[in-house]
DNA sequence: TTGATCAATCAAATTATGTTGATCCAAACA
DNA sequence: TGTTTGGATCAACATAATTTGATTGATCAA
């Protein structure tokens, strides 16, 4: 995720990762800073495949990034995905207001 | 959707009607200005009750709103609840930066 | 009135997503 | 080495969301 405007299909992958209480919550988990699964896991009350399974999802649409030290690994934000949404959402709001033409047109 | 600072639930329900292709077209539709429910159908080819179907869980999550004119029904969106998308996404980008303790804690 | 049109709603069928428990793999350490 | 631990993955199952076609209610025009 490194360009900050996104087409429909990356937008979906984005929305449609986040759009899950239970990933939400790891979103705000993460939101205060790099975690370690082991960590997570405990935080969440989640069990070990159920939380892979999320950060999965989460990792494949851009949203997070890891990495390995030693047996653990570590998860993080990217918070360019975020801003890039935010870009999208931005977008939107531009023309909304205009007013329809009466039907029949 | 007046407030600005969205609870998690809030957000979950704007992202999870967000997410979803023919929401999403809805939506882009949306961006250019109000639309009668008679055009939509038209432009995004979708049949009646389909089309229905979504711009209900959109209106219900509040990021629509309609309004109805003799027999037509206008569809338009709510930019206030874009805005505070935008800004949940930029609260979370806050701190997360923050690296990890190394594990074992 | 009557018939036609726009749009919402419903129940049934289909499809997509999430959960669970087991298994596998790699790193660490005895 | 053999064993333990952190974490990913898989298949079977459970749950949730979407699609379809039919029906309904409201508005308008003849």
């Amino acid at each position: 995720m490194i360009q900050n405007t996104l087409n429909r299909e990356q937008s979906r992958q984005l929305l449609k990762a986040l759009a899950d209480p239970i990933r939400l919550d790891v979103i705000h988990a993460l939101a205060q800073g790099e975690r370690c699964v082991c960590d997570l896991t405990g935080e969440l009350n989640l069990s070990q495949s159920k939380l892979s399974f999320h950060l999965r999802v989460l990792r494949e649409a851009g949203l997070l990034t890891d990495r390995q030290s030693g047996r653990w690994i570590y998860y993080r934000l990217q918070p360019d995905a975020l801003a890039a949404l935010e870009a999208w959402l931005a977008d939107l709001r531009l023309h909304c207001s205009q007013s329809a033409a009466p039907c029949p047109s």
